[in-house]
RNA sequence: GCGGGAGUAGCUCAGUUGGUUAGAGCGUCGCCCUGUCACGGCGAAGGUCGCGGGUUCGAGCCCCGUCUCUCGCGCCA
């Protein structure tokens, strides 16, 4: 695991006459011994003696051990305390007695001699303990995240994730952007994801809805001339969660940049965020330069549009050494069809029956017929395994010279239209990187992902759709979408990925509203569709709209990925359930009767 | 909406092929303990085995249904 504690730097509290505190938890030194001094702070833990007794007292900046002595008269009320009490303590701060003093705490030379100690407030028995590291299940921690926060793994990841939107803000402020707030209640947008919805109380039957993304907001910023945008904004989008995902809101650092073109924004954006992986990575390396690769590559290379590249495996075509073979099995489907293709997924190391029959069988849990292989083994002339024999010698070289592979490796093959087995190829990738143990585990490994296509085919209504964006400036123009085919025209599109995490996608926006018009006549949209969904951007583009383009990376997963966490609600302080609950507000809940009078809404609830 | 996993004490978990009174650690409560830092020792309380139904002489365990949490798919331009 990457370090994730965050350091906290303890303030300066001058006075002992301080109600509560002369110093903090965290603060106190040997050179501070003979002072007297006044701490508040969670009873982290207890250790009675009977005849001495131990506190260790805990606040956000650290841990202070407490020793009482049964003269002291702060005695009885430290027997009495528990774990999570808040009190107050005056003592005297001493060395600890030689042999006894605790390395791993930074008060660990000290202790506090205690002389009175105060209840604050008392803490009734803990549903989840503050002490220690234990994993507790996801509903208990969200119904008492009070007591979860304090808990120093997650409380050092908020704090952390605070220390990172100040940094992201810092280096975007370098970089001469200006920081913009938009509204919150806007209008509902049919961008892709499903909309909160706010009813209106004074337009009875009409609703607000919550931004998906500031994505109109920021691009109106440029057409009204400002330059430079960024806002960490919040944005709400009412989809299922998943493990990386948040339902409901999450954040996202939104930028927008006028008269640019996508390689400057690339040089605006990877600099802030390599400088904030460099900062809080642990240490861990950061891509020095992004590398570009095409969706298509990515895609053919990777399987997915969002490759983790500390996976060595590049995976290649094939498909000739098959063509015509004895391997009647893909040799037949090359021969029927010719749009399939087969990919091999090249496995250093790999070449031993065991590891390839295990690939197999874990390719028939997925519900596949089954993982074709080669391996190479001392002792042994060509290749081993079943397809070797079918397809000879000769083209088992060919393979292994084209995969750079050598005696000890594998490789394996995937066969069929890529279109529809591309998404396994890469999750075969993935599990060959990490049964093999090559992928490495002590890197940032960003790269571009660019060229995605402008349109898709839906198989569902047998018509074009957007693929992504369809603010995207498509690449060729106008030209292009008057003279290609629609499912051949690339976008100004791209997205940016680190170790297989898409952080964010982007685009150079379509500021002519004759490509506009265009574009969206392809998806089979209309001028008035255009008017209606979009009116005011589309109205903004008509009274001279600077070119323009931006990128969106996601907050909460850049923070994951730093505090190397596997689940966004790790990183975030109050967080909603997968039913997009929260537990400890009581959210979703019901309105009042005069609530819904006044917002001019009925209930018509499911059975 | 669909699929996988989980649900036993306040918390983390064990529980054999279906067989006596369902166990352990932590926590709680009581007693003992002057150098601990996961303090230690002795004792006690604490359970609708998620819920409902079924099979059986007998169910924490088997079957059916259902609820909750979680992971994934769909969804997320």
């Amino acid at each position: 695991m990457a370090p994730c504690a965050f350091p906290r730097k303890s303030r300066d509290i001058p006075a002992m006459t301080h109600a509560y505190r002369s110093h903090t938890c965290g603060q106190l030194r040997i050179d501070h011994k003979g002072q007297d001094i006044r701490l508040s702070g969670w009873v982290h833990r207890v250790r009675d003696h009977g005849g001495l007794l131990f506190i260790d007292l805990r606040d956000h900046y650290g841990l202070t051990q407490i020793v009482i002595d049964p003269a002291s008269p702060a005695f009885k009320a430290a027997e009495k305390v528990r774990s999570e009490w808040v009190i107050r303590v005056d003592g005297k701060v001493q060395p600890r007695p030689a042999g006894t003093e605790n390395s791993e705490l930074p008060t660990g030379l000290i202790e506090i001699a205690a002389s009175e100690i105060t209840v604050h407030s008392e803490a009734r028995e803990l549903p989840l303990p503050v002490f220690g590291d234990t994993e507790y299940p996801e509903d208990i921690r969200l119904k008492y995240r009070f007591l979860d926060l304090r808990r120093d793994r997650i409380h050092g990841n908020i704090m952390k994730r605070g220390a990172i939107i100040d940094s992201l803000r810092r280096r975007m402020k370098e970089q001469g952007f200006f920081e913009f707030q938009t509204p919150i209640l806007t209008a509902s947008s049919p961008e892709g994801a499903r909309d909160y919805l706010v009813p209106s109380r004074v337009h009875p039957g009409k609703f607000y809805a919550l931004p998906q993304a500031p994505q109109q907001f920021k691009q109106l910023l440029m057409m009204s001339g400002f330059d430079r945008y960024f806002q960490i904004a919040p944005c709400f989008r009412d989809e299922d969660a998943r493990a990386d995902r948040s339902p409901g809101e999450f954040y996202q650092l939104d930028i927008e940049m006028s008269f640019v073109t996508q390689q400057d924004v690339f040089d605006a954006v990877e600099p802030v965020l390599r400088g904030v992986f460099e900062e809080f990575g642990g240490g861990y390396s950061v891509t020095p330069k992004f590398p570009m690769i095409a969706f298509r590559d990515s895609v053919r290379w990777y399987g997915t549009d969002k490759p983790d590249l500390r996976n060595p495996i590049k995976m290649q075509n094939v498909t000739e050494h098959f063509r015509g073979s004895g391997f009647k099995v893909f040799a037949g489907m090359i021969a029927a069809d010719p749009k399939v293709e087969v990919w091999a997924i090249p496995a250093p190391k790999g070449g031993s029956r065991a590891f390839c029959d295990r690939m197999n069988s874990w390719a028939q849990q997925q519900g596949q017929p089954g993982l074709g292989y080669v391996f190479w083994r001392d002792g042994e002339e060509g290749a081993a395994g079943p397809i070797a024999k079918n397809i000879g010698l000769e083209r088992t070289e060919a393979i292994k010279s084209q995969l750079a592979l050598e005696t000890g490796d594998a490789a394996f093959f995937v066969a069929g239209v890529p279109a529809k087995f591309y998404k396994f190829a890469g999750e075969a990738r993935t599990k060959v990187g990490q049964d093999l143990d090559i992928i490495a585990n002590d890197r940032f490994d960003f790269c571009w992902i660019v060229d995605f296509p402008m349109y898709e085919w839906n198989e569902d209504d047998k018509k074009v759709d957007f693929s992504h964006n369809p603010f995207s400036m498509p690449q060729g123009g106008l030209e292009a979408l008057e003279s290609k085919d629609p499912l051949d025209i690339l976008a100004y599109q791209y997205d940016i990925v680190c170790n297989g995490v898409e952080l964010s996608s982007g685009a150079i926006r379509n500021h002519r509203p004759d490509v506009m018009k265009k574009a969206f006549e392809i998806a089979g949209y209309a001028e008035e569709v255009l008017l209606e969904k979009f009116g005011g951007m589309y109205r903004a583009f008509q009274y001279g709209a600077p070119p323009h383009g931006g990128i969106a990376p996601g907050v909460d997963r850049i923070v994951m990925l730093l505090c190397n966490e596997p689940n966004i609600r790790e990183v975030v302080p109050f967080p909603m359930n997968q039913q997009a609950e929260d537990l400890l507000m009581g959210a979703p809940s019901e309105a009042t009767p005069k609530q819904l009078r006044e917002l001019h809404i009925r209930l018509n609830l499911p059975e």
